[in-house]
This record gives structure tokens, C-alpha cells and sequence, in this order.
DNA sequence: CCGTTATATACGGATTGACAGATATATGTA
DNA sequence: TACATATATCTGTCAATCCGTATATAACGG
């Protein structure tokens, strides 16, 4: 897998992107439920943005029955972890994060997989 | 010294902003005459550039005579470094950074400071 | 003071980016 | 079939971004 720094790092520039982003990277596979409820954002801005990361290769999205979860790209080039890495623990204690993350362990009616993961 | 994560971002997401960052990674100072011949590109478009990479807080300038010096600025949170590391790791051997570095080990006429460095 | 070199900024135009709000699609259930 | 939920896309608008060109500033040498 290759991946076009310019278009990483212009993924990564948006603050939506960049939460969604980090979310996935500390917790794995997230519905757009989810990260719309953690980020406290309207749903079609939402998904305008999981869906430029799609483009971009960042992410995979995987359909189960209504919902769609998405996850970091399991085949990213190691340096491409290694700057989420590095981003997830420079930023990981400081506003808006740790917010997204405890807005989200607080959501109640999370979706199925979840639940069964 | 803070750095806005999405300032950081937005400044590697332009691949003349990135070339500039990663010549100066590798190569410490370097005027703007060097990067405009290193990448051959404009003058006043390489200019633009440090300017904006300056008012982010990610490079230093230092004036010399006629020529200005730009380098990472030296008190980047460690995270950042860890980023631009990873990132000039990852693209070290790809185009068009050995084709940048190239360019600049052949040029004439480095401005004094280099060659008293 | 004048010319030269190095660098910075201003202007105008073309392109892209992000948003809110409305609507469309897909799946599941009754 | 009809309805509800989850997600995606469309539309119009506004702001930001990038560029080339032209011009301005700053330092140096005569």
C-alpha cells in the first residue's frame, strides 16, 4: 500500500479528520454513530470527512447490517503509523481528544458489533 | 513552544512546504537561495512558503549579510520532531527528495556561512 | 549615491475546501 | 408494503489556498 504524503498530511489537517483519526487509532473500529456522538458534529459533515479519508487509503469501512464501521487501514505503510503514532501520544492528553473519548465511553446504545467485539 | 497540530498538518500538506522541511531536516541550515535551487522552483514561491512555515512557529530565520538561514526551529515539541523524523524516514528515498538533495550537493556558489560551517 | 544581489511582499485570478441543510440510499422490522 | 434507523450524497455559498508576475525592501560594494 502506498500512500501520497500530501494527501495524508491534508487528511490530517482538518480538526474532524484529525479526531476521527486518532479515535480510531485509540480504540479500533468505530461506526459513524459513534464518532458523529463523540465529536458532537452533524452526521453528513461526519461522513463527508470518513469518506475523504476512505479516499485518501487512511481508512476501511466495513457494512454490517445498518452500520458502517471504519477503521484505521490495516495495510499502511510503517511510516504512516509511526506519524499517527507519534500525533496520537504528542496530543492524546490535550482538549478536543479527551473529550471525544470520554463523550464516547459515556454513549449509551452503541451499536451490536461492539458489543460482541 | 506550542505548534496547532492542524498548522502543522496544513504546512506538510503542501509538497513545496515539505521538500523545504525535509532539506532542512537533513541538511540543518539552508538559505533561500539554496532551497529555490535545491527544488528549482520560483524565488518568490519558495519565499511564500518560509513565510508561512515561519508564522507557524516551524522554522527559525536568521539573517547573514544578504542571505537568510532557515532552519527547523529548535525548541519543536518532541512529538513534532518525532513527526518530521518518521516522515523524512519514510520519503528519504523516494522522489523528489534525493533528486532535491542532489541538486543542492552540486551547487555552485553556496552563500559563506556553509562553507564556514 | 548607484548598481547588484538576496529576499520579501502585493495584486489578481483560478482552484479547491468546508459548511449547512435538504434529500437520497440502504438495511431492517412490522 | 410501510416505516424507522443509519449513512451517503447533492446543492449553493463562502472562505481559504496556490500561483505567476510585478514590485518593494535590505544589505553590500563601488
Amino acid at each position: 500500500m502506498n500512500i501520497d504524503p500530501t494527501d495524508l498530511f491534508r487528511s490530517l489537517a482538518d480538526p474532524t479528520r484529525l479526531r476521527c483519526l486518532l479515535l480510531m487509532h485509540a480504540l479500533g473500529e468505530l461506526c459513524v454513530c459513534e464518532l458523529t456522538h463523540a465529536l458532537g458534529e452533524p452526521q453528513p459533515k461526519i461522513s463527508r470527512h470518513l469518506a475523504q479519508l476512505r479516499q485518501a487509503g487512511l481508512v476501511n469501512d466495513r457494512r454490517e447490517g445498518l452500520w458502517i464501521h471504519y477503521q484505521l487501514h490495516p495495510e499502511l505503510p510503517a511510516w504512516v503509523n509511526a506519524v499517527l503514532s507519534e500525533t496520537a501520544a504528542g496530543l492524546a492528553h490535550s482538549a478536543p481528544y479527551t473529550d471525544d473519548r470520554a463523550r464516547l465511553a459515556t454513549m449509551t446504545a452503541r451499536p451490536p458489533s461492539r458489543c460482541s467485539a
